[in-house]
DNA sequence: TAAAGTCAAAAGTCAAGGAAAGTCAAAAGT
DNA sequence: ACTTTTGACTTTCCTTGACTTTTGACTTTA
């Protein structure tokens, strides 16, 4: 069924719905869930990036430990540094559904209009074209500039 | 002698009638019915397409799975017929506008999401603009097909 | 006793391998 | 002729293990 990785997932989510941030001893998570140490390196660069809204610190050694926070944004803030540079001119899909996903979880955008912007996303909706990254960047801040002028 | 495609869509056909969307694994699905994995795909694209009514997502890699969920078509007719067919192959500004009018006047979409639906509609210079009005009908459709999937 | 050295216990990195779905064209039915 | 079926190949995502780096606690030494 559903990977382990999204075991993970879903278990660091329903820490943070209780706290900002959380504190966690990797060997000790990885033993919790039978898996190696190193997936819940995976677990975190794959779902838990800046990108994504979140802010992973560590320490290493005897009493080391992994601090995941969410970030804290202004709304306004996001959408103004997403396109004046956070996007560049070249986004795929993967950074694209990373945005989009963080957008709806600050509840800037709702369900619906997250699966517009998503929509636009797809390869299918592009040109099939090596310029297909580039064209994506333009499309989706093109349209969060509208998100920006409305409110 | 009905083929083999004709069971598994009927076979799927059974589980969409029981809840609006069924996720299954391809290849456990396959072995089900002896046939090779590719299969699936073959009935996928043939029987469930968007322009048949329904809507597929997957996702790859360990724990990967399919999705099919149905499309409701009774209340948005509009939508649907826009999809298959009334938009075409080709679209250009002035018919995308329309469109994109008419659904918010019927109030199938807020302003805001007309607003995002524009915005992928813009020219962009990336672009060559002999291809233009196709990029256009082919996201505006992919576009609209992801509304109809939420009821 | 304070600086330096040692060690084991963390966490990090990365590449290889595995698991699942996607694609496409050729073969096989009808 | 047209639809089915298959299999080889590709792409994407997940999992692991071997190796590295960092750290704090403990030990040694002047």
């Amino acid at each position: 069924m559903s990977a382990v990785s999204d075991s993970i997932e879903r278990f660091i989510i329903e820490l943070l719905s209780e706290s900002n941030d959380i504190e966690l001893r990797r060997n000790q998570l990885a033993q919790y869930f039978g898996c190696s140490p190193s997936q819940i390196n995976y677990v975190l660069t794959t779902r838990f990036s800046p990108e994504k809204g979140y802010l992973i610190t560590s320490k290493r050694g005897g009493g080391g430990h992994i601090t995941i926070a969410r970030i804290q944004t202004d709304k306004q803030e996001l959408l103004y540094s997403l396109i004046s540079g956070g996007i560049g001119d070249s986004l795929d899909k993967g950074r694209a559904k990373s945005i989009i996903q963080r957008l709806y979880n600050e509840k800037i955008v709702s369900l619906r209009e997250a699966h517009l912007l998503w929509a636009a996303m797809e390869d299918s909706a592009l040109l099939p074209h090596a310029a297909c990254d580039k064209q994506r960047a333009v499309t989706l801040k093109r349209m969060l500039t509208t998100l920006l002028k409305e409110e």
